[in-house]
DNA sequence: GTGAAAGCGCTAACAG
DNA sequence: CTGTTAGCGCTTTCAC
C-alpha cells in the first residue's frame, strides 16, 4: 500500500504538498501538481480513508435502525434514505432489531465510538433511557424517544380518519382493525385511535384485534387472518397494516367472500404489496420518499449543528383500489 | 471527548496500561486495573474506534451492493446477511445501484480506501473490468464477474427444470416465460434456459417474453402483464420472477381466467410476496438464509486469507401453492 | 509555494 | 507487571 509519503518521495515534494493536491486546497504550482499526479498514477496510490476519518473524527456514515430490512415499508424507506443521504455525501449502515435484540445497543455504541456520525432510529425501542446520555445526532423516525430527539412521521391522525371516512362511505357497518401496538408512544397508535374515534363519532363501533408486537412474517399474519375470521365472522371491513391486510384478503377468498361487496379492506402504509396483490388494495399511503428526504435533511442539519424543528409531520393520502 | 491519555492520567498509569485493560490483553495488576476502570467510569470514556481502525487498517464493515434494497428478494437477502455477518463481528453497509448508477464505483472505491473490508457483489454490473485490479476480498452473489472472484448461487438449472416439470405435470401446453436478462453471465439465464430446454425436450415450446432489464417497480410489471396477455391471449402458463408473476395473476383475474384451470403460474424466488398474494403462488424457492450464510462465510474466509471454493451452489426446491 | 513538524487516539514492541 | 516510544496515514499550522 503506497502512502502519501511514498508519493511525496517519488514526486520529490513534501507530503503536505501531496495532501494539498489531493484535496484541491491552497496553492500548488503547476509543476508540483503535475509531478504529484504522475506519482499518484505511477504508484496506483489511493488515499487511506481511515487516516482521514481519524483526523476529522468522522466517517460520513449514518446508522439506521429498523425492525426489519425485509419488511416492504422499511425496505423502501431505506432505499429512499440511501438516495437522499447520498446527496449529502453520507453512506448508510443498516441494522435490524428483529432477530437481533442488541442491534440497538450496538449502533448507539458505534455512535459513541465515532464509527458513525449519526443515527436514524426507526425501530420501537423498549429501552428509551439508552438514549439519555448520548448527546450526538439522532433523529427518530415515526417514534417518540424523548423530548430532545426530533421526530419525523406521517400525519397518522389524518391517515386514520381518511380510512374511517372511506369505510363509512362504502357502507361498512362492522369494521375490525388489526393493531400491533406495544404502547401509546408508537405512532401507529395515532392512526388506529383516529380510525376508531372517527367511526365511533358516526355511530359505528370498531372491533380491536390485537396482534403480537414486532412480528413481521407472513405465516404469522396468515394465522392472524384465520383467527380474525373465526372469531369475528360477521365483520364487513378490515383495517390494518399492508401485510396483515393482504393475509386477510387471502382468507376472505378462501371463505368465498365477495370483495368489496361483502367485506372491505383498507391497508395502512400502501407499499408495493398493496399493488401487487390480486386486487389493488385501497390504502392509506405514507409518502416514503418525502419521509426519507426530510429525515435525511434533519440528520444532516443535526450533524452540522444547525437549527432544526423538533417535529416534522408529513401529509398522507388515500389511494383507492378495488377493496373499498 | 476523553482520550486514553486522560484516562491514564487520572488513573496514574501509562496509556498502554489502559489499552491493555481495554483489550483484556497481557497482565495488569488488580490495583491498576481497578484504577483504570474507575477512571474510565468517571470520565465516561469510550474508546475511539477510528484510531483503532487506522491502526488495524480495517473497519469490520462489509459493503453490499444490490440492485434494489426494497426488492423483496434482496431485502430478505440483506436481512439474512446482516445476521450471518454479525456472528463474525462484521457490520454491513448497503448500496443499491438502481437509481444510483455510480454506487458500484463508489463501493469499490471505498474498498480501495480501506473504508470497508470486503464486498459482497449482488448486482449485475455492466463494468466487469472495474474489478480487474482490485486485489481485495470480493464475493459475487449470483453473478459471474471474472474467474478470480468466487461465486455463490442457487442451483438455477435445477430450479428451471423443477418449474418445467411442474408445468408439464399440470398439463400446461402453451407456457410463456418472462425474462429480464441482460446477458448470459447473469445466472437468471440459467433457470430460464433450463426451463425452456426441459419443456422443449417434452415437445412443448416456450414463448419468451423479454422485459426491460433491471426494472423493479410494480407499475412496470403491471404494464408488462397487460402486454403479455394482449400479445399472447392463448397462453396457459406463466413463469417468471415473483413480482412480475404477481402482476400477471392480477391481470388474469381482470380477464376472469380460472386459476389454475385456465392458466398456471410459477414464480421464481419464492419470497414472501408469493405467499401474501390472494393465492398462494407455486414457486421455486431460493434458500435465502443458506445463501446468506454461505456468502458471509466466504467473504470472511477471504478476508482471513483462508482457502475457499471458487463456486458454491446451493440446492433449490419447489413449493406448491394454488397456482400450478 | 513548499517543507518540517505536530498530532488525531490508539496499539504494540521493548525496556525496565 | 508497567512506562516509554514509535508508529498507523493523513491534515494543517507555521516558518521559510
Amino acid at each position: 500500500m503506497a502512502s502519501i509519503r511514498d508519493v511525496a518521495k517519488l514526486a520529490q515534494v513534501a507530503p503536505s504538498t501531496v495532501s494539498l493536491v489531493l484535496n484541491n486546497k491552497g496553492y500548488v504550482s503547476e509543476v508540483s501538481r503535475k509531478k504529484v499526479l504522475d506519482a499518484i498514477e505511477k504508484l496506483n496510490y489511493v488515499p487511506n480513508e481511515l487516516a482521514r476519518n481519524l483526523y476529522r473524527n468522522s466517517t460520513n456514515i449514518i446508522g439506521i435502525i429498523v425492525p426489519d430490512v425485509a419488511h416492504p415499508f422499511f425496505g423502501a424507506f431505506i432505499g429512499a434514505l440511501e438516495i437522499a443521504l447520498y446527496k449529502y455525501n453520507y453512506k448508510i449502515m443498516v441494522c435490524s432489531t428483529i432477530e437481533r435484540e442488541n442491534a440497538e445497543h450496538e449502533i448507539v455504541d458505534m455512535l459513541r465510538r465515532q464509527m458513525i456520525d449519526g443515527i436514524i432510529m426507526g425501530c420501537h425501542s423498549l429501552e428509551v433511557d439508552l438514549y439519555d446520555n448520548v448527546n450526538k445526532p439522532i433523529v427518530a423516525f415515526d417514534r417518540i424517544i424523548n423530548n430532545k430527539i426530533p421526530i419525523i412521521r406521517s400525519d397518522h391522525e389524518k391517515g386514520g380518519r381518511l380510512a374511517a371516512q372511506a369505510m363509512l362511505k362504502a357502507g361498512c357497518k362492522y369494521p375490525l382493525q388489526i393493531t400491533g401496538i406495544k404502547n401509546s408512544s408508537m405512532s401507529a397508535y395515532l392512526h388506529h385511535s383516529a380510525f376508531k374515534d372517527e367511526l365511533s363519532r358516526n355511530g359505528i363501533e370498531v372491533i380491536n384485534y390485537e396482534m403480537e408486537w414486532n412480528k413481521f412474517d407472513m405465516n404469522y399474519f396468515k394465522r392472524v387472518a384465520v383467527d380474525v375470521f373465526e372469531k369475528y365472522p360477521h365483520i364487513d371491513g378490515v383495517y390494518g397494516a399492508d401485510m396483515v391486510v393482504c393475509a386477510c384478503l387471502g382468507e376472505a377468498r378462501k371463505r368465498k367472500l365477495d370483495i368489496p361487496k361483502d367485506i372491505k379492506f383498507i391497508a395502512y402504509d400502501g407499499t408495493f404489496i398493496t399493488e401487487s396483490s390480486f386486487y389493488n388494495i385501497t390504502a392509506i399511503v405514507q409518502p416514503i420518499n418525502i419521509l426519507a428526504q426530510k429525515t435525511a435533511q434533519m440528520i444532516v442539519s443535526l450533524i452540522k449543528n444547525e437549527n432544526i424543528e423538533k417535529e416534522v409531520i408529513v401529509p398522507i393520502s388515500i389511494r383507492y383500489g378495488d377493496t373499498c
